[in-house]
DNA sequence: TAAATTAATGACCACTGAGTCATTAATTTA
DNA sequence: TAAATTAATGACTCAGTGGTCATTAATTTA
């Protein structure tokens, strides 16, 4: 088996989905600042040169992986609202169930991590995170809140921090498997773990049914 | 007004507190990796050498942080489990309000978000905080849900995923607290936050009272 | 007060990684 | 098939940082 130079095949239409794909991998495993794109070229089997004709910095490629990937998700979540017609903790349990096959069982599951890690040191990226997908998410699910204290099927409370109380530990979920999982720090059983949170929301959030 | 080099004091004995606060407010701002021990130093007011003099290695002067900051109030905690004599959501409450005093109203918060970005690139240190803090808090906090269990006072749960169920929006506050803070992206008002959560925790722990 | 001790300094080294650009070669066009 | 185009390369620059160590000077000891 001798050592021969590839011949450098010329595929302008496939590099970006594929370094975009390799950057989230290395994303979600090192971090932002961690990552050093020389690894990202290599795992899409193109030198560091090649990715800078695809993307113009660091940060413009990290903003195309969410953009592609994440944005996506949230789209389909609010078609699924808008068509839902049964009661609103229905709907929440459908929307979770939506995140969880587009998100959660994927690389981008790392994301909250990840954004969570850099935002101080990487503002812009944070700001952007923020405007597509944390607000958007949040009124996603702020509608669904919103519906069930409207129809008296959950109790009233203040709906933003609902908001981050019904989503906190969905996230921690995510953060934990893409932190601490190495010391046995997370959940052992993640469906034990959602059903448990469901189940304490469904008894806490129980209005005067009408 | 002339520019005059300062007489180098020579002060041992609070050197290492100086540095371990200066190195605490830093890690916290601008995370592990990101933090220059130069400004660590310059912090403290003193030079990166002297640095070097109390503390072996950058992670050395971090598990210092940890120890000397965490594990007291984890130890005050266990102090008040042991002589509380109430009912074990009283005691739930107890132990939270000692943690907000000990680790939420200072710089320690911002542990938990510095551990979750950097416990992947740092694995000795992770697994030191692992070791250290985490299993000793989940003990404490599993050994108020196991006694609330067994008086009936609680239903019967799995124990080491309601632990995780009933921290993570604490950690999660915390954590938004220090990373995307900056966007408005964490609850306005975190009374109000743990409020709902612990009116959530109240319906939804509920067992059958004995 | 002279000598010994040691706290403190900061220039320096070795290494790293983002981003550039002159060069190479695959593909298209004439 | 020769010329033009452009995808791809990788050596290079440059700024930054963890850690070292010979030197300086504050303090203590004799």
């Amino acid at each position: 088996m001798s050592i021969t130079t590839q011949p450098r095949k010329r595929r302008k239409e496939d590099r970006p989905a594929e370094l975009m794909t390799a950057a989230l991998g290395l994303f979600v495993e090192k971090g932002f600042a961690a990552t050093r794109l020389e690894d990202v070229a290599l795992c899409a089997g193109v030198s560091k040169g090649t990715l800078y004709l695809y993307f113009d910095s660091k940060e413009a490629l990290f903003k195309s992986v969410i953009q592609e990937g994440v944005v996506p998700v949230l789209v389909e979540g609010e078609g699924i609202a808008a068509r839902h017609e049964g009661n609103a903790f229905e709907l929440l349990e459908k929307l979770l169930a939506n995140w969880w096959a587009g998100i959660g069982e994927t690389n981008f599951a790392g994301i909250p991590k990840l954004m969570v890690a850099e935002a101080r040191n990487f503002p812009e990226v944070a700001q952007f995170y923020y405007e597509n997908v944390i607000r958007r998410g949040r009124a996603l699910l702020g509608s669904a809140l919103e519906r069930g204290m409207a129809s008296g099927e959950f109790a009233r409370l203040d709906v933003e921090t609902t908001i981050d109380v019904v989503i906190a530990p969905v996230l921690m979920l995510f953060i934990w498997r893409y932190s601490l999982a190495g010391c046995q720090s997370t959940p052992a059983d993640p469906r034990q773990y959602m059903a448990i949170h469901l189940s304490l929301l469904r008894a806490g959030l129980k209005g005067s049914q009408v």
